[in-house]
DNA sequence: ATGAAAGCGCTAACAC
DNA sequence: GTGTTAGCGCTTTCAT
């Protein structure tokens, strides 16, 4: 059973033959403590491996020095990047993180799932869930008046709430505009589920480029993200239109999925079909081919929604309604075999998307 | 500033007048309150959106319902699975996890992090992180003597403590058996990085199956797991021995590298090369060719860790020593074309190493 | 430089 | 059924 007796400070104060109030003073490095009552003290700390009670310090200082997470999906690429870096940050600025893992993402389980860490005192909340049409709505909507702050990663920006992201639409943008540079036209696309709002973005950014090239829409298929989604939908695009040159995936595993295809069908990569994925996974440059990708900076995406939360904290002193900002970070094309860059062209490959 | 005026107990209790025992009664769902009394401080909380804070009960209860987990290496594929089992049956169970990311495995790095731990009282303490070549016997000795259970994943057995992990030694043996089947005849390995005792294990499972064969142990080359480590490894290993007809890769990852690095020699896989990988990675299915990959339990491992974690909380009702035990977990061999199974042959597939 | 008293928000143990 | 008293382990007044 849990209740394993620890040694306390008051034993420590008994034992030494001070207060209690002396032995907290120690703990807390306070300077009006006798050199020699603090080595006795420190002594006898060191020799019963006391530890202060992390829990009964929250309670009485209103400071668990805690933040929650909120994720989904960590078993694959991508998420686990984000919350290693809110993991880091939150480490290098002292906090822990109470981790979170939704199985779903309607909005009635989220909910729940908030008001436990509130229940815990989180300083800060960060949901690195991904945006549903109406998830982060629902529960913008549903939270409770008085709460930390919240900061929501890939999300919509808001008036109201801090989002940190990336310019998905550009991001669409700079992937397609790519396989246009390199001739292709006609470019289809793999997306992702289209409740996701990641996913509409991304879509309707390549839409935008081929208008803006004056090509066609090509054929789109969705999927789930993952490797498997990629090669139906491949598969169902092929079907229909035999004939594209190049494709936009919106995950790399997607087009990880999307090369086994075209492998199996005899297409060359990238003289057939050329494809740029989206993500910026490490292992993208060991596909074979490599693969030219969009990368998103998720683990700064985890370490920006740490600082936001923690400057926060030290920023108001009082009760100052916490300040909402919307960070849009930069996204980056790394060129792979799957869709080369122009030897002679522009050095390119980089897009400042907002600030 | 985190101190958010939170409505308290005392205060529904005011407003309702009853007291503050009632008010407490009805939250832990006690028999003892009439219905009439019930429904008015219910009321109230609903009202006011007042939720008990889990630190206060934490304290008096000494429970926290909480569980400390310790990982490395999230980023990447395999840690975020065993994380997302530990997540998902704690949740199950009703513990929240607090989460500490690893930078460093030297043990120097290790005991402060369990020390925070302690501190915020977690009712147990998984360690996810590898076993190196000393770290967790030097955690193990370090520990302070009042402590909670804590479980070690993919870490040697040991007398102390309870461990949770696969047998690394069958598991290579099974992967080089099937290249030995498959009738290969100079196989390679590309082994982990050899301070972490799973990639001595696999290596030496390797070595074993060969000798037993009566083969010559093919060379070794070691990387760090990663894709881009199985580049250089299985180059320098081409370099050496081109005549080599099969590989073990000691991770999936390290295997896609090798893929890519045969691909560009023009080595035929399996024609020329047999590859088998270790992870079981479900992208490994979508590689070109698909990966036949040895499949560890890894989110199986998460959920068995809370497992015997939580029922160990339940069963010693008082002061028992928690009971300590030694799970290994079967694995399986997954068959991709990287190296087919044979097609006239046994089912195969399955090894149960030990329980 | 040190101690005594009060209290953080809650629950357990006892009254009535 | 309900209230009162005590106390979880610690930090904050305010004395001395």
């Amino acid at each position: 059973m849990p209740p394993l007796h620890r040694v306390t400070i008051k034993e420590i104060a008994a034992m030494t033959g001070v207060s209690v109030q002396t032995v907290s003073r120690v703990l807390n490095k306070r300077p009006d403590v006798s050199p020699a009552t603090r080595q006795l003290v420190e002594a006898a700390i060191e020799e019963h491996g006391f530890r202060p009670n992390a829990v009964a310090r929250s309670l009485v200082n209103r400071r668990s020095r805690m933040l929650g997470v909120i994720a989904s999906g960590l078993e694959y690429l991508g998420v686990g990047q984000t919350v290693t870096g809110i993991a880091d940050e939150a480490e290098a600025s002292g906090y822990s993180i109470i981790l979170k893992e939704l199985a779903g993402f309607d909005a009635p389980d989220i909910v729940p799932v908030i008001e436990l860490l509130l229940e815990h005192r989180v300083e800060g909340i960060i949901f690195a869930g991904p945006q549903m049409v109406s998830n982060v709505r629902h529960v913008q909507e549903q939270l409770p008046a008085a709460r930390p702050q919240i900061v929501f990663l890939k999300s919509d920006p808001s008036p109201d709430f801090t989002t940190i992201g990336i310019d998905n639409i550009a991001a669409g943008r700079l992937a397609t505009e790519h396989l246009v540079t390199l001739g292709r036209r006609r470019i289809a696309h793999l997306a992702g589920p289209l409740d996701w709002r990641e996913a509409r973005d991304r879509r309707d950014g390549w839409r935008a480029a081929l208008a803006d090239a004056g090509l066609p829409a090509g054929p789109v298929a969705t999927g789930d993200w993952f490797a498997g989604s990629g090669v139906t939908a491949l598969e169902a695009i092929l079907d229909e239109a035999p004939e594209i040159d190049g494709l936009f995936a919106a995950s790399d595993l997607m087009a990880l999925g999307a090369i086994q295809v075209a492998h199996r069908r005899g297409i060359r990569i990238p003289d057939d079909l050329a494809i740029v994925g989206f993500d910026g996974l490490r292992e993208a440059a060991h596909f074979t081919p490599s693969l030219t990708t969009v990368v998103q900076p998720l683990t700064e995406m985890g370490r920006a929604a740490v600082r936001e939360l923690v400057t926060g904290f030290e920023g108001g002193a009082g009760e100052t309604p916490a300040p909402v900002r919307t960070l849009v970070l930069p996204t980056t094309l790394i060129y792979g075999e799957s869709a080369p860059a122009l030897v002679a062209s522009s050095v390119g490959g980089r897009t400042a998307a907002g600030a």
